[in-house]
DNA sequence: TATTGTTATACTCTATAACTATA
DNA sequence: TATAGTTATAGAGTATAACAATA
């Protein structure tokens, strides 16, 4: 009889092949966690984002925006609402299009977005800090698999 | 000068110990694709995560349904109230403590959950499946410590 | 016509506050 | 009193459909 064991997640982990699963797994679980680690008062995570994108790659199209972040204009421009009305982005046409807008970060957002980067990375910084040299090494590795796996 | 360079978030690499970064970044970034590669048609993550676990775990209580995923009692309520709505999970009297609900995955849920597993999984294994055996085994070792990190 | 962006509407997922029922 | 769960309400983030403005 094969030998079985029930993961974390509810799963079954027969020893088969299963890596999409655990990578899928982990990375959900951890996003999760991310979430609830969250301090609060900070905008949500979308918005922040976005922000962040404008603060350090400077001022974005709508679209380039909504392209970036895999989601519909509308749904960008929502979030572009979001920043606008408590004054951390700010909309101007483009004047070599007029169907362009160009969105960026006020002096205020871009003083949020950094505060809130520290602020949000350090129950993860924390985590990291108790792992060995061996582990961050593969981590710091695996990042950029991920990473280049997300932006394919 | 220091040499800089623009990550494709908009922050600025500029070679200063920054694995919490990478590590957060690479996260999010990824479960934002899983989301806008997901199969249309399907339950939400969250909806479909209590249902594996229902499904492979066993029947669980509402506040260990909770616990694991870290949302409070009230949250996890509502999303068993969408998954009883549709007919994927029951409610019912825990016989030895009356405040206690058991919450369970009906066989529509569960062949729901199993089919939507291979479905959603689909994506990540299609990538995967692009690496190299190392780049595999590198995500694989990462894969067991972000879970750990997650679930501490 | 094609592109860019917006608004209207709705669904998921989350939270807090206020509540009921049981121990 | 303490514990387990629910409902009411609200906000973020997402989508599709329908629309306006500009190229």
């Amino acid at each position: 009889m094969r030998r079985q064991a029930i993961r974390d997640d509810g799963t079954i982990d027969d020893g088969v092949s299963d890596l999409g699963h655990a990578v899928k797994s982990a990375v959900s679980r951890l996003y999760s966690r991310f979430r609830s680690e969250r301090p609060d008062g900070d905008l949500g995570d979308g918005a922040l984002e976005v922000l962040a994108l404008l603060d350090r790659g400077g001022p974005q199209t709508l679209t380039a925006l909504s392209e970036h972040h895999r989601v519909t204009p509308a749904s960008m421009s929502q979030t572009v609402n979001r920043l606008a009305s408590v004054g951390y982005a700010v909309r101007a046409r483009d004047p070599d299009d007029g169907r362009r807008v160009i969105i960026r970060a006020t002096p205020m957002g871009k003083r949020l977005s950094q505060a809130a980067r520290t602020r949000r990375n350090a129950w993860i910084d924390d985590r990291l800090g108790e792992l060995s040299d061996d582990e961050r090494e593969t981590l710091a590795a695996a990042a950029v698999i991920l990473k280049r796996i997300a932006d394919a």
